[in-house]
DNA sequence: ACAGGTTGGTTCAATGACCGAACCGACAAT
DNA sequence: ATTGTCGGTTCGGTCATTGAACCAACCTGT
C-alpha cells in the first residue's frame, strides 16, 4: 500500500491483506467488480478515479489474482475485468465494511441487499434471517434504498439503479433516450 | 482519505467507511486497539509507524468517535486510547479481512481466535461452531499459531504472545529479565 | 478516403501524503 | 544538575496521487 509498500514489521494476516487491497481506490474497484462493472471505461466514469490510478490498480489486482483480464471481443480488441474466486472472497469484508459505514456514518439507507429466493434483507453476518442460511453472493440482489440518488449523472450509476444480482455483468448499458 | 480526502462521487456506505478508515495505517491502529494496545508508545513500537502519522491517526480516530482518549494518571499526565463501541463494531470487518489475508496470502496460521467458553476456533462468520452462537469480541481469546515468531523484537509483540482476551488492556508490560 | 468518435491506455508536472530524524516540553528519578 | 521517559511537533526529502494532455488502434459515417 503505497510508500513503504509493506507493513514490514507486521506479522499479521490483516496487515498482509492491507498491503494488497489497502491502497486508495483498490477496494472500491473490487466493490464495483462485484457489483457487475467489467470494463475500464465503466470503472472510470463510475468511480471518478484518475485514469493512471485505475490502470495501476487493475494491474495489481489482476497480478494478485483478484480480478482476471479477459478478452471478450477480438476486433477491436477489448478486455473485461472479472472477479476471480479470490476477489469474490472479499465480499464478506466489503459487506461488513459497508454495514459499519451505514450504521455509523449514514442517515438513510442507500442500497438494500436481499436474498433472491425470498426477498428478505441480508443480515449482519451475510445470512438470510428467514431461510437461516448463508447467502452466496450470486444469490444477493442489490436494489436502491430510500437514500439513493434517483437521477445520477453517469450511466453506470443509472444502470445500477435497477435491481440486479451481484456478479451479474452490467453489460448491455443501452443508450438512453434523451 | 488522503489527497482528494473524499470519494466525492461515491454514494455508498463502503466509500463512506473508507474515507474514515481507509488511510494507510488506520485499520492497523484499530486492530491494535482491539488487541489491547492502549498507549502511544506501544502503538509506536508495535506498528513501526512514523510518530507524526500515528499522532494524526489517533486524532482522527478519536475525532470520529472510534477511539476515546482517556487520562489514566495525572502526574505526569498520561492518556490512553480506548476503542469505543464504534471502534469495536469494526471487529467483524477486521476479522474477515484477516481471514481473507490468511486464506489467500499466508502459508501458516499466525494466530488463533478461540471462543473463551469452549476453546473452539471462531468460524468464518464470527460464530462458535460448537456453541452455535455469535461470539462477542470480549469472549474471543487470541493466541499465537504455528507461524508466529516466537521471539519478536519489541515488547508489545512479546506481550501479545501469551493468550489473552481481545479488548483486555495489555497493561503491566513488565520489564524483562535480560 | 477521410473526419471524428470510442476504448484503453501512457506520460507529465504539480500537489499532497508519508517517511525518518531531530527537536521539544513536562515530569520523574538520581 | 543531569539523565531518562513519554507524548508529542517540526522539517526536509521522497514517493504516491491527481488531472490534463497525449496517443494508438479500431470503428462508423459520409
Amino acid at each position: 500500500m503505497a510508500l513503504g509498500k509493506d507493513y514490514a514489521t507486521q506479522e499479521c494476516s490483516i496487515a498482509r491483506a492491507l498491503e494488497i487491497v489497502g491502497e486508495r481506490w483498490t477496494l472500491l474497484v473490487v466493490r464495483d467488480a462485484l457489483y457487475g462493472v467489467r470494463r475500464y471505461n465503466d470503472f472510470l466514469v463510475h468511480l471518478g478515479i484518475p485514469r493512471a490510478v485505475l490502470a495501476a490498480r487493475l494491474q495489481t489486482l489482476t497480478g494478485e489474482g483478484i480480478l482476471e483480464k479477459r478478452r471478450y471481443q477480438q476486433s477491436p480488441p477489448r478486455d473485461e475485468y472479472v472477479p476471480t474466486e479470490r476477489g469474490i472472497a472479499l465480499w464478506p469484508t466489503l459487506r461488513s465494511l459497508g454495514l459499519w459505514g451505514r450504521e455509523h456514518f449514514t442517515e438513510t439507507q442507500l442500497r438494500y441487499f436481499r436474498h433472491v429466493d425470498c426477498g428478505t434483507e441480508i443480515g449482519p453476518y451475510g445470512e438470510c434471517p428467514a431461510c437461516r442460511t448463508v447467502v452466496p453472493i450470486e444469490d444477493v440482489v442489490m436494489e436502491p434504498g430510500p437514500g439513493a440518488d434517483r437521477d445520477p449523472a453517469d450511466p453506470v450509476s443509472r444502470a445500477l439503479l435497477r435491481p440486479k444480482r451481484l456478479l451479474e455483468p452490467l453489460e448491455p448499458l443501452e443508450a438512453e433516450p434523451t
